[in-house]
RNA sequence: GCGCCUCUAGCUCAACGGUAGAGCAGCGGGCUUUUAACCCGUUGGUUCAGGGUUCGAAACCCUGGGGGCGCACCA
């Protein structure tokens, strides 16, 4: 589509002349480019060649000449590769800046080395083009470390122009819908993302070295369980039956311990159809892992373990600033059993052993709403959420959940009402969940009833019986602990950001109406 | 789902209810050590959409849409 407003005092560019284009704005500059890309072929080059081999990425360059003092040159010769981001044109010589995945350096362009005619065709490049240069290493007057460019090769012509060259993007709108653009112009966002990857290699590096085995386990699901979130809903057509999509890893990792696998974990994604917020995109990654003849004890120092290693090898240090405050990773994490946190936030023991006519009187003395249908033990945990958790800055294991709401977990050896169950809280939120893994089928059996009546009374994120997980246990599962860590959550904590969406390279979002 | 905020050129941002502007990008010209290059000139607008109030609306009101934040939801 071309200019299209009808006009009456500049008919020539309405008109049949479409080589020429006119004006500004996004039509006129992509035909612009279209027209340079048709140029070229013309004369019989192509635009978009097939391959390009380069020697050097940038830091090399920059690693082996990045001491060469002011108005050096050498005869170190390099081809390199990446996107121009920069041009600077002062006549007879042109400055471009060049950036690939590791750096930006400088081209220093002259005509009287480069030639006339190659010298007319950089004059036609265009930021965000990508280019393929070769020449040697040099730093100019004012020490800019470059490469004095004798051949450039075009490796892809961009037909739409880059964001402002300074400010980027800010609207996240459309940082988050146009990523692309986004990763070109921020370094923070590329930031974010190389910390996400350095936090999920260490992760597995750590788990490697500790002997667990990685594996993957059905995404679709007849029943979603392991957690209380509502599923999204699929339909398989062959099968003609309706699928869940996954909202844990937990039940399809514990019949691999059944199966004697020991050391199993998996690295995957989650779907939970609820909210959207800062701390939640709908799908998300979780680790879990399980370790046979462990319990929460031991996940609770692997958890310490694999997070303070990966703030080591994403960052380069275990300290890291959480709402203005120096924290060390590598100290000891604090563990408060919640009923203790509780009680000490209303001035008075609370514990699931009481009525719950006594802590619903509590909850209402506090603002905390439930449902009829909830017994001590999960009020007691709205007590938490509201009095507590937003107050918990260092990384800290709050433990002892009651029995009520964790009907996966192992009673604790020492108090029946409660659980052998820990979550990792930082920065008022929960990064990580484990506990002493339920290995006996018959009170597993009669914790999966609960959850049903739970359900059939209304509750729609409770469980169901799921009898397959039943009859394995059946067989017989070693003493076990297990653990959740929620990725994307450990990646905003070592990356600083307060969005989920800083983290998650394409977020959900309502999808455009229209693409412009 | 509810409340508050926001949406102006490709990008970043202005405009007491009174002719829609600047910087960058683009285009034309100049410049062989610039670096957010600079200097001169210049193109470019469905002000998110629709309706209303007004002599006059980018602005005020209503409806709708996108997005953000908070609450709710979310072990």
């Amino acid at each position: 589509m071309i200019v299209s407003e009808p006009n009456t005092d500049h008919a020539d560019s309405t008109g049949t002349d479409e080589t020429t284009p006119t004006g500004s704005g996004l039509a006129a500059e992509k035909l612009r480019r279209l027209q340079r890309v048709d140029d070229l072929r013309g004369r019989g080059d192509n635009p978009y060649p097939y391959r390009f081999d380069r020697s050097h990425t940038l830091t090399e360059v920059r690693a082996s000449h990045g001491d060469l003092e002011a108005g050096a040159e050498t005869d170190d010769e390099v081809t390199v590769a990446g996107r121009i981001m920069l041009k600077r044109d002062t006549g007879k010589l042109v400055f471009a800046t060049i950036q690939d995945r590791t750096d930006r350096i400088q081209l220093f362009i002259s005509k009287g080395v480069i030639g006339d005619d190659a010298f007319a065709d950089v004059k036609e490049l265009d930021i965000g083009d990508w280019v393929g240069v070769h020449g040697t290493v040099m730093t100019t007057r004012a020490g800019e470390l470059s490469v004095k460019t004798d051949r450039v090769e075009l490796l892809s012509k961009a037909i739409r122009p880059l964001p402002d060259k300074w400010h980027g993007l800010t609207d996240t709108d459309t940082r988050f819908r146009q990523r692309y653009a986004d990763l070109i112009v921020n370094d923070e966002a590329r930031r974010h993302f190389r910390i996400r990857h350095e936090v999920i290699s260490s992760f597995r590096r750590t788990l490697a070295d500790e002997g667990f085995v990685e594996v993957e386990t059905p995404v679709l699901h007849v029943e979603a369980g392991g957690a209380h979130a509502r599923p999204f809903g699929t339909h398989h057509n062959a099968l003609d039956m309706p699928l869940y999509l996954r909202i844990a890893l937990e039940l399809h990792l514990k019949r691999l311990i059944v199966g004697g696998m020991e050391r199993v974990f998996e690295i995957g994604r989650v779907f939970r159809n609820e909210g959207i917020s800062t701390r939640h995109n709908p799908e998300f990654t979780m680790m879990e892992l399980y370790q046979a003849f462990a319990d929460w004890t031991d996940v609770m120092a692997i958890t310490e373990r694999l997070i303070t290693a990966a703030a080591q090898d994403a960052l380069g240090t275990t300290v890291i600033e959480i709402r203005g405050e120096q924290v060390d990773l590598a100290d000891p994490w604090p563990r408060v059993a919640m009923c203790d946190a509780v009680s000490d936030a209303v001035g008075s023991t609370v514990h699931p052993s009481q009525p719950v006519d006594d802590v619903r009187a509590l909850a209402d003395r506090h603002g905390v709403s439930y449902e009829t249908s909830w017994g001590s033990g999960r009020i007691i945990e709205g007590l938490f959420e509201k009095l507590c958790e937003a107050d918990i800055v260092r990384p800290t294991f709050v433990t002892g959940h009651p029995v009520e709401i964790s009907p996966l977990a192992r009673v604790d050896r020492n108090d029946p009402h409660v659980t052998e169950r820990f979550e990792l809280f930082v920065d008022a939120r929960e990064l990580a969940n484990g506990y002493s893994e339920l290995n006996d089928p018959v009170e597993q059996r009669l914790r999966f009833e609960e959850e049903q009546a739970a359900k059939e009374a209304g509750d729609a994120e409770r469980g169901t019986v799921d009898e397959d997980y039943l009859r394995a246990l059946e067989y017989g599962m070693p003493p076990t602990g297990g653990l959740g860590i929620g990725m994307d959550r450990v990646a905003m904590l070592l990356a600083g950001v307060d969005s989920i969406r800083e983290v998650v390279l394409f977020p959900t979002l309502r999808p455009e109406q229209e693409i412009s």
